[in-house]
DNA sequence: TGATTTAATTGACCTCGGTCACTGACCGAG
DNA sequence: CTCGGTCAGTGACCGAGGTCAATTAAATCA
């Protein structure tokens, strides 16, 4: 583990400094009017340094982003798991909502979803990925309630999954466009009930 | 209507040389590949003059996007009103699908869902502009169906309205996110389907 | 018609994200 | 210990969107 070099640990300390520094300043002036001179003059650093660690401004938004998949697992751990997939459903939803709302904030994620439809070289984005801690939730959710005779028989699994992370980037989405009168978790709570709902009866 | 003096006239020429060499250019090569000096100097004007017709390069593409609104009037003419209005909604999204798929592309779309969420000043974005003819359709099918009792009792009309819409950001926008695979008028079908089926049962 | 106002146009300039040839301290093999 | 190779770090530079004081010529006024 502690196999570095004195030359690496450096390196790791100057990408540490960059980080936190980006996301100080991003949590206080907005990601839109912090600039990356800005972020390496505080750190001491020329701006070439910011390239070799992260390659764009906005990958430094990501690593934050990511820290909610640990969120996730927290979650997961306090919801009783005898109700029915819908209500879990939201439940899981409802929370991750709120951590959006207060944790996350419209400013970052904005970038997030913005990088989305832009930056799809190579593969789909990490929005989508299906690896995300919260989805492998939603998708045991989903076939728990397939099983159980809660949701129609004529979706495929796959194509449930897909509609109820829709759900998601739904509401997110318009919070994001809306400048304000607009409650997260309430939307996200009517409009995926409503899903669900049309999910359960069949067409 | 013809009261422009030869100035105004010839300022607008200019801006529509402008906005079609705008236009020509970004389907050529795309929004982001082309530059506002490419553009002026394809019309022999100076890089300023594009700012006093556009605020900003995006703002070429919201013209264009514009546009969609005159095609909805044809599409309401083409429906038969006899339908139930669920069935309707279905209908006007399916053209609507078509034409952004065929007619405007995911490259001219990106920007404006972009923009929706970065330029944000004064007001809120024409993507959720009430004033919008196809909302103003969807509004009056949403409620005919009420009225006809399709629609459950305990939303209101402004709710619903405000969910069908969302429905389709929602489509459009994963469209945009997916690299392929997606097929925008399909998606959009089914998932809307599923929302108008959550809406008829009461929950 | 000449003087004055007004509005379109210009292009040098600014900012900012991102690039890359180069530097030099550090690593590790001999 | 030494020397070739590596890699974190540098900063001048680029391209692109956007700004603005100055310019020019048409419109209006006297």
């Amino acid at each position: 583990m502690e196999s570095l070099t004195s030359r690496q640990k450096k390196a790791l300390e100057t990408r540490g400094k960059l980080l936190k520094t980006s996301l100080d300043l991003f949590n206080k002036y907005g990601f839109e009017h912090v600039s990356v001179e800005q972020i390496t003059k505080a750190c001491n650093v020329s701006k070439g340094t910011f390239y070799t660690h992260f390659p764009s401004k906005y990958d430094v938004i990501l690593e934050k982003f990511k820290e909610l998949d640990s969120f996730y697992s927290t979650v997961e751990k306090n919801i009783d798991c005898t109700l029915p997939a819908s209500e879990k459903i939201l439940l899981v939803y409802q929370e991750q909502m709120k951590y959006l709302t207060n944790v996350v904030g419209k400013d970052l994620l904005r970038t997030v979803y913005t990088a989305a439809m832009t930056n799809q070289v190579e593969q789909d984005h990490y929005l989508i990925n299906p690896q995300r801690k919260i989805f492998q939730i939603m998708n045991t959710y989903i076939e728990e309630g397939i099983r159980q005779g809660e949701f129609g028989q004529n979706i495929s699994a796959t194509n449930i999954q897909a509609i109820i992370q829709r759900c998601m980037r739904a509401n997110v989405y318009d919070w994001l466009i809306h400048s304000d009168n607009f409650d997260l978790a309430t939307e996200m709570d009517q409009f995926t009930a409503i899903v669900l709902n049309g999910l359960k009866h069949e067409m």
